[in-house]
DNA sequence: GTCAATTCACATGAAAGAGACCACGGTCTAGTG
DNA sequence: CTAGACCGTGGTCTCTTTCATGTGAATTGACGA
């Protein structure tokens, strides 16, 4: 027994075809950044009197997912930060994600893990926010120092829970008597200033630098740079590169995806016990990231979703040429009864509706039948393969 | 036949409630010297 | 006397409900040709 487990053990570190993965995570920082030398130079250009202990303009970033906007400003941020310590200058950059669901996504979290990344014991709930504000300014007060705060993804928080939290960033500075702050705020959502507070948008753009998509041949550079490092020789066929690259050109020139797209081809082919990553290997790993992703979504998808996604798909299957709300909350409303689960109102299915929308596993159209009112036209967009796979997930966790 | 008004059946927005979770400060209680 | 248990108050957060307002084309009905 114990041998079988060191054999399975043995041939797995012995014939693994990466030489090191990490290059191919997304939180890997690489040492260069190919094709995006200008943005650097800009972004160093505008933080550079930090290191003169002079207050950088606010820094606004935006460009589309996998652009690089994070990897520049932290690629930017150990530079500074190293040459801090070598000067000795008092800088400190706290990077907030505002999106890592259940971290930093209402302002409380954002303040709270602000304090965090001070080293400050803060509870998930139950003070004042301004407290938290008050705390954070007595701390970064006590001596004269420079403080950077990063906002990465700052348009979700906004989307959540509007601009106001924003204000309150932007006076910080005004509160403070020795320190002094900026704030860059990383976007991807390309129109989010135009929808902001004037007052705010104006502090918080002082400057602005937009990141646009790799296209198809930088992202061949990118990739090919990294399987170099990340594979063993041999490794990756010819063809793979490109097809990966125009993969990820198609969407929107999104980098993080065509790594994530090489990660798991060679999973696969490691998990097949072949030698070779060859092109179609591309396709099953871009199969295999879609399923993954839906079926994850729905297998923690609160009881109630799972409800209404089962409605949609029960009258998908008896092939009616449209799907309206109504019918849908019809069928909802019988299951609901069957499973013992207490009924949500219409309203509330037409968000639940909307986040499946949201989330590419429906969609739907507004449509107008004139007299007979204004409805949504809902049609599942899950890939037919799945559909069972789903329905089984389903089955098991509501036992219908 | 034409055209504006009407109407339906929801969509969409805003506000507020319910219940879970949590911190903090004050009060009570049991153990200790 | 003191540490720890316990309680009440007041805060956040998520999921919902309730109430209000918005919407776009089929339908209606008045009008004129």
């Amino acid at each position: 027994m114990t041998n079988k487990v060191n054999d399975i053990f043995d041939s797995f570190t012995s014939k693994t075809i990466f030489k090191d993965k990490q290059l191919l995570q997304s939180n890997y920082t690489p040492e260069v950044i190919p094709h995006r030398e200008k943005e650097i130079e800009q972004i160093a250009g505008i933080l550079a009197p930090s290191l003169r202990l002079e207050r950088p303009s606010n820094l606004f970033i935006y460009g589309k997912t996998g652009t690089g906007k994070t990897l520049c400003v932290k690629y930017v941020e150990n530079e500074l930060i190293k040459r801090a310590l070598k000067q000795n200058i008092e800088l400190s950059i706290l990077y907030v994600n505002c999106k890592l669901n259940k971290v930093a996504d209402t302002e409380y979290r954002i303040v709270a893990e602000l304090l965090r990344k001070l080293n400050e014991k803060v509870a998930a709930t139950g003070l004042p926010t301004q407290d938290l504000y008050r705390r954070f300014t007595e701390i970064i007060d006590k001596k004269k120092q420079l403080v950077i705060i990063i906002l990465d993804e700052i348009d979700q928080a906004v989307k959540k829970m509007g601009d106001d939290f924003l204000y309150h960033f932007t006076r910080i500075g005004s509160d403070l008597s020795k320190a002094q702050v900026s704030i860059i705020g990383i976007s991807n959502d390309l129109l989010f200033l135009d929808n902001l507070d004037p007052r705010v948008k104006s502090s918080l753009s002082e400057e602005e630098i937009s990141f646009h998509p790799y296209n198809a041949a930088q992202l061949q550079d990118i990739l090919k740079e990294r399987s170099k490092k990340a594979f063993k020789e041999n490794i990756v066929q010819t063809g793979v590169i490109e097809k990966c690259a125009a993969y990820a050109a198609r969407n929107h020139g999104d980098a993080r995806k065509a790594l994530e797209l090489l990660r798991i081809a060679g999973e696969l082919v490691e998990r097949d016990s072949k030698k070779e990553l060859d092109f179609e290997y591309i396709d099953k790993a871009n199969n295999k990231i879609e399923k993954d992703k839906i079926l994850d979504v729905i297998s923690n998808a609160p009881k109630h979703f799972q409800l209404v996604l089962s409605s949609i798909i029960s009258l998908t299957k008896k092939n009616k040429e449209a799907i309206f709300t109504t019918d849908v909350y019809d069928i909802y409303l019988n299951l609901c009864s069957k499973t013992r689960l207490e009924k949500l109102t219409q309203r509330r299915i037409g968000d639940i509706i909307s986040e499946f929308d949201l989330q590419g596993i429906i969609s739907f159209k507004v449509i107008s039948r004139g007299r007979h009112g204004r409805t949504r036209e809902i049609k599942l967009s899950l890939p037919t393969h799945l559909i069972g796979k789903v329905e089984g997930i389903l089955f098991e966790s509501l036992g219908i």
